[in-house]
DNA sequence: TAATCGGAGACTGGGCTAGTCTCCGATATC
DNA sequence: GATATCGGAGACTAGCCCAGTCTCCGATTA
C-alpha cells in the first residue's frame, strides 16, 4: 500500500544519477542521455525516456537534442523535492479521491456524512510536507536525512 | 498518487462510526451491523461486509452472529491507529516494491546499483510513524490532531 | 423452526500501470 | 548538406488489481 509507481522510482533514480554526474564527481559536468541511465539501472529505455520527457516538461531537467545530447539538471539538486518529482510523474497528491472530485462532475457518495475527510486531509498535508522537505540532494551520498518529530497523541497504541 | 484504497476509506469510516456509537453518544453501547453503516455512508453493503470481516480477523473489532448481531470495537479507539487499519486492509506498508521482493523469488532489477533504496526507506518510516501515531479516537469529534515538525533540510525548495 | 446476522469463496468489469512500437523533429559532426 | 544520434510524442497492448456482485454456508436469537 501507498506504493510509488515504477515511473516515480525511475524518475528519482535518474535525477539522482544526473545530479551526481553533474555535481558529485571529479569529471566535468556533462549531459547524460537516456540510454546511459537505462543501462546503469536496468530500466527499460523507452519507458525511462517517457519519464525524463515528463520531468523536462516540468522544468526539472533541460534537454539537449542531437548527437551528444541528453539531459542536465535545470536547477540545483537541493531545489528539487521528492514531492515535486512525484507530482510531476503521478499527478497531484491525494490520500483520498474526494478532494478532486468536483472537477469532473462526479462526486463522493459519502460526502454528506463523511467524518474522516478532515482528519485525513491533515494526514495528507503532513505527508506532503515530509516529501517536500526531502530533495534529490538529500538522496545523494551521506547527506544527513530528514528527521520527523511527532507529538505522541496516540500514546498507548499497541504493537 | 499515494491514494488509500476505497476499502481503507470504508474501514476507517466504519471504525469511526462504531466507535462513536460505542463511546461518543448518550445511547448505551450497542452492536452495529453492516447494513446500518452501509446505509449511513452510502457504501455497497457487501463490500463493506468484506472490510469488516477483515478488521475482525485482525482483532480490531469483534463480531456477534445471529439476529441483533453486529460489531463492537475490540479495544479502545485510542489503541487503533490508522497504520494498523491500513495494514490490515491493504497489506504491509511499502513505498517501493523492493522491500518485499525476496519472498516470492523475483527480485528488484535495480538492486545492484540502486541508490534510492536507503533514503526512501527513511521516508517510508516517517510516513509509518505518522500513520501509526494517529488513531480512530483522533478522528472523532474535536480532538486535537497530530502535528508534525520537520527539520527544514531542504531550504530553498521552490514552490 | 425460521428469520437475521456474519463468514467465505468465486466471479466479473473496468481502469490503470508498465512496457512496446513507430514516426517525427532537432542538431552535431564530418 | 547528408547522416547518424539524440529527444518528443502518440498510439497501442498485456496484465494486474481494485471495486463490486453473487451465492451459499454457519451461527444465533426469538
Amino acid at each position: 500500500m501507498l506504493k510509488f509507481s515504477k515511473k516515480a522510482d525511475y524518475g528519482l533514480m535518474a535525477l539522482q544519477h544526473i545530479a551526481s554526474v553533474q555535481f558529485g564527481e571529479v569529471t566535468h559536468a556533462r549531459v547524460v542521455n537516456t540510454k546511459e541511465i537505462a543501462e546503469e539501472y536496468n530500466i527499460p529505455t523507452e519507458l525511462l525516456a517517457k519519464v525524463l520527457q515528463t520531468l523536462a516538461k516540468h522544468g526539472m531537467i533541460e534537454s539537449h537534442n542531437g548527437p551528444k545530447g541528453g539531459y542536465l539538471l535545470a536547477r540545483n539538486a537541493g531545489a528539487i523535492s521528492i514531492a515535486q518529482v512525484l507530482e510531476a510523474i503521478e499527478g497531484p497528491l491525494g490520500i483520498t479521491d474526494c478532494y478532486h472530485d468536483k472537477e469532473d462532475g462526479s462526486f463522493c457518495l459519502q460526502q454528506e456524512h463523511c467524518t474522516i475527510r478532515t482528519p485525513l486531509l491533515k494526514v495528507q498535508d503532513s505527508i506532503y510536507q515530509l516529501l517536500n522537505s526531502m530533495t534529490i540532494e538529500d538522496m545523494m551520498g551521506g547527506t544527513p536525512l530528514i528527521t520527523v518529530q511527532l507529538h505522541p497523541v496516540a500514546e498507548g497504541v499497541e504493537r
